[in-house]
DNA sequence: CAGTATCCTCAACGATACTG
DNA sequence: CAGTATCGTTGAGGATACTG
């Protein structure tokens, strides 16, 4: 993700916000959800996740498996054949993170059409600032 | 927050990664938990944010109460006094968020051990490659 | 007090050629 | 197949002077 722990030396109850950057800070990345999905129905290769995952980089994969892998949220398996076979597969830590993110799916689920609406409003008043004259 | 949405023309099962992602990128961005976790408490004042969250800078406040209030979480109050007075408040939209966000940090609490030990392993274990010789 | 306007930096991400 | 090595782009975020 784009931002580095910024918890040291912070009170209190400020220590909630820190823990949900933890996670944020772990899965923020625009593909690590992505990834974590796809290795936690069945072990998954590189190519495949490749193609599964729409718009991903062959750079970009590469990075957020190794991030992945380094936080203990993936395993990676190498087959030493030829030609090569690794396979990815998500933790028990990784499924449960996964079990977690329901709840916020849930949470956009029930208010998508209330935020599109707000937004819609916000913009509106704002464009309306903008135009001073209006006609 | 660092990424557009990508969920256009992704088929089945990726809406749940897109769903996820809707929700990270309303609420990914480095500073948007503290001020909603601080609005939430009870209403807040401009400066008042500026104080209790650690490292903010007045660009980077101003920005994220303007779209926390675009997507409907944030509710804005103008006092017409002088000098002027502002206040935040969380919207209800944003608490039960923030209450989706405890799940997340239970598994961060859970987990917080064991990927640290995750993480030295593996950089350990890339140091080692990395280092030839060794002695 | 509550911002806005500017300028700057850097890390995340993208594209792609090359390789064991 | 499963990557690595390079180079380029973009935008989030930081610092701070100025203002109604």
């Amino acid at each position: 993700m784009s931002q580095r722990n910024t918890c040291v030396s912070d009170q209190a109850m400020h220590a909630k916000a820190c823990t949900v950057r933890e996670v944020l800070d772990r899965v923020g990345g625009k593909w690590s959800i992505g990834v974590i999905i796809e290795a936690s129905r069945a072990p998954v290769r590189f190519t495949e996740l490749e193609r599964a995952i729409t718009g991903i980089s062959r750079r970009m994969l590469t990075l957020t498996l190794r991030n992945l892998e380094r936080d203990g949220l993936l395993t990676r398996t190498v087959y030493p054949t030829v030609p090569p076979k690794v396979e990815y597969t998500a933790t028990d830590m990784a499924r449960e993170l996964y079990d977690s993110l329901v709840t916020l799916t849930d949470w956009a689920d029930r208010h998508r059409a209330a935020i599109a609406a707000s937004r819609e409003a916000y913009d509106h008043r704002t464009a309306a600032a903008g135009t001073p004259g209006d006609r």
